[in-house]
DNA sequence: TTGTAGGCGTTATCAG
DNA sequence: CTGATAACGCCTACAA
C-alpha cells in the first residue's frame, strides 16, 4: 500500500490515526522494507563501495576505519572488496559493484585506475585514493608523499647524516614512487652522494623491510641512516638491525612513513612522517558522498593531505636546526 | 527477453548462433544485469554481512582478510559494518543488513549476540565469531582461549617464574574472560600466589597495555613475568618497560596472545599464543556459506580454533621442560 | 530452441 | 488525505 510507504519514509501527508495504526502493525509484524525492491525503484542503494589493493597491515585498516565511520554517519553501508593485484581483477571488481553501490572509493596506487574509470564510462561517482592521477577529470585525494619524504630527508641531513639509504616500496606503486622522488630530490639538492646500493626495493611489508635492511648492512660502505618508505618496512628494518647487534639510533638511524598507530610503541619509538590515515578515509568518503548526493555539481576536486614530521627516538633526536614543520613527540 | 537471461546465467538451452549474437550485443552495450532487480526475484543478494565491534589493530584486519578471501572465492561480496559498542547499535546494524545479505558473520565478544540473534527471529543464517554462546542453537566459532592461556602460563612456570602478572582485556569481553580464567586456573593448580594487584584490566589496546605495565612496575612486589591478554597490550607493555629502563627478558618477561603479524618483529620478538587469525575468518565464512547454500541442513555446528605456543625471545627462551605443544621459533 | 506473461516488493503518479 | 495502478529490471514458468 502506498500509504505505508508514505509513513515509513515520511514522504507525503498522512492522517494521524492512519499513521499510528500503520506503525503499530509494522512493529508488531517486525516489518522491514525490502531493500532490493526499494533500490529497484529509487535507483539508490544506500551503499558505497570500497576497492582496496589489500587489507594487510594497520594502514589499510585505519583507512577503512575512517571510511566506515564517515559512511555510517551519513547513513551508508560499506561494500568492501580487496586484493586486486592486476588491472583485470580491479576492473572485474568495479563491474561487479555496478548497481550495488551509489558511489565508489577506489584506492589503487599500483594500477592505472583513472584509465580504468574513464574506460568504464560509468555514471557512478568515484573518488580516487592514492592514485596516480593527472588533471581535473576525477575526484581524487592524495597524500603529500613528495613533501613528507623531502622533509624527512632534510631532517636527517640536519642531524648530520650524509649516507642516507632508502627502502622503497614496489616500483609500480604511486605513493612509493613519489616518496622515492622526494628522497632523491633532496639528496641531489644537498649535494649528497647517491648510491644505487643504498636504494633497495621493498614491498611495504615488514618482511621486505627486514630483507632490505639486512642487505644494507653488508654493503661495503654502510649508510648511517635508513629511511623506509613506510612504517611496516621500518619496523622490519628495526628487527633486522637488532638481530645483527646494530644499535638504533646509536649506530644506525631508522625512520619510516605513515605513522601507523604502533609506530610510537616500537623500540625505539619510530620517527616517521605522520599521515592522518583516518582522515584520509574520512575525507575521501565525504568527497564521495557529496558527489553522490549533489549529482548536479559536475566539478571534480583534487585534494592533497598534508603530512608532518613526527620526531621520536629512532632518529636520535630532534637535532639542532629543527625545520619549521617538524614537531618533537615523546 | 528471457533468452538473454538464459545466456547470461547459462540456464536453459540456447541456440549457438543466438547465443553468439546476444553476447556480442551485451558486450557492445556494456550490459550488466541490475543486481537489485535480480535479487528481487531470486531472493538472493550474493553478499554476506560482517559485523565487527571495531576495526582497530591488526587482529581485525587479519580476520577480515580471511573473510574477504573466502567470500570472494565463493563469489560473494562483503558488506562490512563495525563499531557496535552496545546492544542497541548491534541490533540496529543487524536489522539494517536484513535483506541486503544472504548471511551474517557476527563477531561480538562484548555483547550477548546469541540473545540478539534469537530475538531477531530472522531466517538469515548467522555464524557467531568469538561469542559467549552456550548450547547448540547457533553456528559458532571460537578461539581456544582457555587452552592457549593455560599453556602459556604453564610455560612461564616451567621457566621458573612464580610471580606472574596478567593484563586482562575489558571485563565484558568473552575472549578476555576466558583467557583470564585460563591464567587463574593454572596459577591455582600450581599453587602459586595470586595477587589482585597483579591482575590489571586493559582494553586490548597498546595504550591500555602501556598503562597497565607502568602500574605493575611500581608495585611493592614486582612480578617477574607479564602475560598480556593480547599482543597489542603486550606491545604497549614492552614500550612501558623499555621507557623505565627495565630490560626484557632479562629483568621482566613479557608475553602476549594472538600472534598478530608484527609480533615477531618486536624488540625483543614477542613470545605469544598463536591464533590462525586468517583461518578464523576463513572458517567462519565457510561455515556461513555452507549454511547459506544448503538451507535444508538445519544442524548447527560449534567449532573451536586450536592455539599453539610460539616461543620467541621476549620470554627468555624455551626453558628446559618444553611442554608438548610448544615449539621454538626464531 | 525461443518468445510471452506474470510477479518479486517498492515507490511514484494520479484519481478520488 | 488516501487508495488504486503502473512502472523498476529481472527470472521462472509456460506456451509456441
Amino acid at each position: 500500500m502506498a500509504t505505508v510507504s508514505r509513513v515509513l519514509n515520511e514522504s507525503g501527508p498522512v492522517g494521524v490515526e492512519t499513521r499510528r495504526r500503520i506503525l503499530e502493525v509494522a512493529t508488531a509484524l517486525r516489518y522491514t522494507p525490502d531493500s532490493a525492491a526499494r533500490s529497484l525503484t529509487t535507483r539508490r542503494t544506500g551503499t558505497i563501495g570500497v576497492l582496496l589493493p589489500d587489507l594487510y597491515g594497520e594502514f589499510f585498516s585505519e583507512v577503512i576505519r575512517g571510511i566506515d565511520a564517515t559512511a555510517q554517519r551519513g547513513g551508508y553501508h560499506l561494500l568492501v572488496s580487496s586484493s586486486h593485484d592486476d588491472k583485470g581483477a580491479l576492473e572485474a571488481a568495479m563491474r561487479a559493484m555496478r548497481g550495488r553501490v551509489d558511489g565508489l572509493v577506489v584506492m589503487s596506487p599500483d594500477i592505472d585506475a583513472p584509465a580504468l574509470v574513464a574506460n568504464l564510462a560509468d555514471t557512478t561517482p568515484v573518488v580516487l585514493l592514492n592514485c596516480d592521477v593527472e588533471g581535473t577529470a576525477f575526484d581524487a585525494l592524495n597524500i603529500d608523499n613528495f613533501g613528507g619524504a623531502s622533509a624527512m630527508v632534510r631532517h636527517l641531513i640536519s642531524l648530520g647524516h650524509e649516507r642516507i639509504a632508502f627502502i622503497a616500496g614496489s616500483e609500480r606503486n604511486h605513493d612509493a614512487a613519489e616518496r622515492l622522488r622526494g628522497y632523491r630530490a633532496v639528496l641531489q639538492r644537498a649535494g649528497l652522494e647517491r648510491r644505487a646500493e643504498w636504494e633497495r626495493t621493498g614491498d611495504f611489508t615488514e618482511a621486505g623491510g627486514y630483507r632490505a635492511a639486512a642487505e644494507l648492512l653488508v654493503e661495503a660502505v654502510r649508510p648511517t641512516a635508513i629511511f623506509a618508505a613506510n612504517d611496516s618496512m621500518a619496523i622490519g628494518a628495526l628487527s633486522a638491525l637488532r638481530e645483527s647487534g646494530v644499535r638504533v639510533p646509536e649506530d644506525v638511524v631508522v625512520v619510516g612513513f605513515d605513522d601507523i598507530p604502533i609506530a610510537r610503541y616500537m623500540s625505539p619509538p619510530l620517527t616517521t612522517v605522520h599521515v592522518a590515515i583516518n582522515e584520509l578515509g574520512e575525507r575521501a568518503t565525504r568527497m564521495l558522498l557529496q558527489a553522490v548526493e549533489e549529482k548536479n555539481v559536475q566539478v571534480k576536486v583534487q585534494e592533497t593531505l598534508p603530512t608532518t614530521l613526527v620526531i621520536r627516538q629512532s632518529c636520535g633526536g630532534c637535532g639542532s636546526p629543527v625545520s619549521a614543520e617538524s614537531r618533537c613527540f615523546r
